[in-house]
RNA sequence: GGAGAGAUGGCCGAGCGGUUUAAGGCGGCGGUCUUGAAAACCGUUGAGCGCAAGCUCCGGGGGUUCGAAUCCCUCUCUCUCCGCCA
C-alpha cells in the first residue's frame, strides 16, 4: 500500500511511477474525498474538544447538586453532529482504503523501462565452466520422458487422484525432491544465516491481504471450502505476516527466515501453458527466503538475498543467468525484482526458477510492521524482502534435464548425494507398481 | 460439539459510568552513588492523526448515555472442564 500522504502531497511523482509499469490513474476524486475527510475530521475534533469540556462541567454540577438539563440538551444534539460526521469519516476512510489496496508498489529507480518481458535485462550469466551452459553430446530429452521412463513421476496417476497439473512422485523422485528441501534448508540455515521456520499452510483474509495477493488477486488462490481460509501460493504470506501488527527492535534486524511449504496457485489463464511436466502444477514445493530489514539497508539486502539463492544453484553446479525485471513485467507487490533463470536443455532456453525482490514498506505498511530505529523514539516501516531459495519442482526438472546421460539415467549432483543416502545415479526403477 | 471464564501499554496487572491526562510493578533509557558493576535512590518511558490548539486508540464492530476501559449486543481469539479425535 502507498502512503496516503505521499500520495496526496507528491501526486505527479506517484503518477509517473504508476506510468511505468503502463498503468494511468486518475486520482481526483481520490483526492477529493481526501480533503472531505479531512475537513469532516477537523470538525469532528472540534466539537468532540466541546463535548469533552462540557461534559466534565455535568460532572461537577451533578456532583454538587446544581441542575444541568441545558447542558445535556445542547450536547445531546453535538452528539449528533459528530455521529454525522463520523459516519462521512468512516465512508470516506473506507472507499480511500479500498482504492490505495488496488494500486501497485512504485518501481524503484534503478528499474529498467519497459512494458513487458522482452524488456527485461540479463545482468549474469554462471556456468559450471563459466558462463555457458556445456553442450550435450547427444540430444537432450525433456524432463517429463526421463521421469516417465524413470518411472519416478507418476502423472496420468496424479490426473486420476486429483486432476491436472498434479504429480505423484515415487521412489528416486519423491526422494530427490525430499532430498532438495533438506539441502536447501541446510544450506540457507548454516551457512547463510536464516532460522528456519514452518508456517500454517492456511492463512487468513489480512494476511493475503498484507501481502498483496488481496484484494486484487483472489482468482489465483484456492480456497478452503466452509470456512475462511486460503491455501498459500507460497511461503512468503504466513512468514511475511510472523511479524504483522508488531514493532521490531533495530538490534533484530535485519531478521531473515526460511521456510519450505508447498504452494498452491489456481493457475487461472495459464490453459495451455507448460502443460507437460512439472514446470507449472497447482500443488509444488518452494524453499523460501524472506527477510525484514532497516530501509537504509534493503537494498544491499535484496543483493545478498540474490547471492543466497543463486548459491543453490552453484552447489547443484546448475547453470544459469539473473535478469532484472522491468518495471512492466514486476509483480504488483515489488518495486525491483531480480528471477534467477536454470538453464533447461531440452527447451534449449533459460526458465525461472527464483524471484527476489524488495517490496520496501508497501507490505509492511498494508501489515503495520514496524520497527524503532535506534535512538529514535518514533516508529518506521520496515522493508520487507523475499526471494525462493528455490522452486524444488523445478530443481528437480533442471537436475534431470541437466544431468541426464544417454542412456537415459541421472547422475545425482555431489552435493546432493548426502542426502540421497549416498546414490549416485538414478536408474529406472524395476519391480514395483 | 457442550458448559464456563477471560482479552487493558514491551510484559504483568488494577480499574467495573464523571480529577484515568489508564494506578502499581517488571523491563528499557538517563542520572546520583561506585575504581567498575550490582544494589539502592531520583527522573523518564505506548501508538496514531494534525502546522498547532487538540483529537483518537483499553481484542474487532455496533449500541445505550450529556459522558463508556467500565453497561448492552455481536464477532474474533485465548484459557479451563466434558465429549470426539491423529
Amino acid at each position: 500500500m502507498l502512503d496516503l500522504k505521499i500520495v496526496r502531497e507528491r501526486t505527479e511523482e506517484v503518477k509517473q511511477g504508476l506510468r511505468r509499469r503502463g498503468i494511468e490513474l486518475d486520482l481526483s476524486e481520490f483526492l477529493a474525498l481526501d480533503e472531505k475527510r479531512r475537513v469532516s475530521q477537523q470538525d469532528a475534533d472540534e466539537l468532540r474538544r466541546k463535548r469533552n469540556t462540557v461534559s466534565e462541567q455535568i460532572g461537577k454540577l451533578k456532583k454538587s447538586g446544581q441542575p444541568a438539563e441545558d447542558l445535556m440538551t445542547e450536547m445531546r444534539s453535538v452528539g449528533d453532529s459528530i455521529a454525522k460526521l463520523e459516519a462521512i469519516i468512516r465512508e470516506a476512510e473506507e472507499s480511500q482504503r479500498n482504492l490505495l489496496l488496488t494500486i501497485p508498489n512504485i518501481p524503484h529507480g534503478t528499474v529498467p523501462e519497459g512494458k513487458d518481458e522482452t524488456a527485461n535485462v540479463e545482468i549474469k550469466r554462471w556456468s559450471p565452466q563459466g558462463t555457458e551452459p556445456a553442450k550435450l553430446s547427444f540430444e537432450p530429452k525433456p524432463h517429463w520422458d526421463l521421469a516417465e521412463y524413470l518411472d519416478i513421476i507418476d502423472f496420468d496417476r496424479a490426473t486420476k487422484i486429483t486432476g491436472a497439473r498434479f504429480a505423484l512422485y515415487k521412489g528416486a523422485g519423491a526422494r530427490l525432491e525430499r532430498a532438495l528441501i533438506n539441502f536447501m534448508l541446510d544450506l540457507h540455515t548454516e551457512e547463510h544465516g536464516y532460522l528456519e521456520v514452518l508456517p500454517p499452510f492456511m492463512v487468513n483474509r489480512t494476511s493475503m491481504t498484507a501481502t498483496g495477493q488481496l484484494p486484487k488477486f483472489e482468482e489465483e488462490l484456492f480456497k478452503v471450502e466452509n470456512g475462511t481460509y486460503f491455501l498459500i501460493p507460497t511461503a512468503e504470506v504466513p512468514v511475511t505476516n510472523i511479524h504483522q501488527e508488531e514493532i521490531l527492535g533495530d538490534e533484530v534486524l535485519p531478521v531473515k527466515y526460511t521456510a519450505y511449504t508447498p504452494c498452491f496457485r489456481r493457475e487461472a489463464g495459464s490453459y495451455g501453458k507448460d502443460t507437460r511436466g512439472l514446470i507449472r502444477q497447482h500443488q509444488f514445493n518452494k524453499v523460501e527466503l524472506v527477510k525484514f530489514a532497516r530501509p537504509e539497508d534493503s537494498y544491499r539486502e535484496l543483493e545478498t538475498l540474490l547471492l543466497d539463492a543463486e548459491n543453490v544453484l552453484q552447489r547443484l553446479q546448475l547453470p544459469y543467468r539473473v535478469i532484472t525485471l522491468c518495471a512492466g513485467d514486476m509483480g504488483f507487490s515489488a518495486a525491483k525484482t531480480y528471477d534467477i533463470e536454470v538453464w533447461l536443455p531440452a527447451q534449449n532456453r533459460y526458465r525461472e526458477i527464483s524471484s527476489c525482490s524488495n517490496f520496501e514498506d508497501f507490505q509492511a505498511r498494508r501489515g503495520n510492521i514496524r520497527y524503532r530505529p535506534k535512538g529514535s523514539k518514533k516508529t518506521e516501516f520496515v522493508h520487507t524482502l523475499n526471494g525462493s531459495g528455490l522452486a524444488v519442482g523445478r530443481t528437480v526438472v533442471a537436475i534431470l534435464e541437466n544431468y541426464q546421460q544417454s542412456d537415459g539415467t541421472i547422475m545425482v549432483p555431489e552435493a546432493l548425494r548426502p542426502y540421497m543416502g549416498g546414490m549416485e545415479r538414478i536408474v529406472r526403477r524395476g519391480g514395483n507398481p
